[in-house]
DNA sequence: ATGGCCTGTTGTACAGGA
């Protein structure tokens, strides 16, 4: 074995998505894959079926409804932790290091509601302060992290880029494209010099998204959708970047969900 | 770009997603 294939992806709920799961090995056969919104708590986990899949190895921050986060491993995981920013225990955050030296942060950035106000919405001021707490973290313990080789994947619900999104225009005022949500993540984008995978093997000005709403019957015709899914690397594993795909096909499948997976390939 | 949708809850409407 002399590279890993590590999948990101939102699942909206981790038992209502375990054929599509059993799809996405099927179609990518993938080493790790990182998901959020579990919306389970580990009594409810379907760790037996995800096993099934050659997962044997779990790392889970689950709560009931809302939120949660695993890293799904055919790998042994060490160094397991959880991060809690802004104080809150909600289940969004959870580190595991695999193939001895490699880390993997699993996240899961807060929506922010609907209005991009702190002050008229406290879930976009808890958007904000999330990121800035990451950020904070990462700048302050830049000497200790920056000789790692970290990976930060997850549902970061920003679409940076004016081709993260189906119209830049329309978009400005929408949580997930507002400059101030942009401003926050090139902060952490920039705290430890990362690099967007993805970006990496489709550069701007390609448009990618991850995410399509239900809402929109019609998604494939009219491709409003944004790029809310991250794959980003430390420089120090820049050079051993294979390759990236956005797995569209998933978005098509029995009870979907509105996020696509997203897949690295990394040389170990 | 709103909301025609989706999911979990201790539910039989609502919150939250984005």
């Amino acid at each position: 074995m002399d590279s890993f294939k590590l999948v990101t992806w939102n699942v909206n709920s981790v038992r209502i998505r375990l054929a599509p799961l059993k799809l996405l090995c099927q179609l990518a056969n993938p080493d790790i894959v990182c998901i959020q919104e579990v919306k389970a708590k580990e009594e409810d986990f379907p760790f037996a079926e995800i096993r099934g899949l050659g997962f044997e190895h779990i790392a889970l921050y689950g709560q009931a409804g809302y939120n949660g986060v695993a890293i799904l491993s055919k790998h042994p995981l060490k160094e397991i932790e959880q991060c809690n920013w802004v104080g809150k225990k909600d289940a969004r955050h959870i580190r595991a290091t695999v193939f001895d030296d490699i880390e993997i942060n699993d996240i899961y950035i807060p929506a922010g509601g609907d209005v991009p106000d702190p002050i008229e919405n406290l879930a976009f001021a808890h958007k904000l302060c999330f990121m800035d707490d990451m950020a904070e973290y990462f700048e302050q313990h830049k000497s200790e992290l920056q000789n790692r080789k970290m990976l930060l994947c997850g549902d970061f619900n920003v679409a940076p880029s004016e081709n993260d999104v189906w119209s830049h225009k329309q978009l400005l005022k929408i949580v997930s494209h507002t400059p101030v949500e942009v401003e926050r993540l090139t902060r952490l984008f920039q705290s430890l010099d990362f690099v967007d995978v993805v970006r990496q093997f489709y550069p701007e000005p390609q448009k990618i998204y991850s995410w399509w709403s239900y809402r929109n019957p019609n998604w494939q015709v009219n491709d409003k959708g944004r790029r809310l899914d991250h794959i980003w690397v430390t420089p120090n594993l820049r050079h051993r970047l294979l390759n990236a795909t956005v797995i569209k096909e998933l978005r098509l499948c029995g009870r979907p969900s509105d996020h696509v997976p997203v897949l690295a390939e990394i040389k170990l």
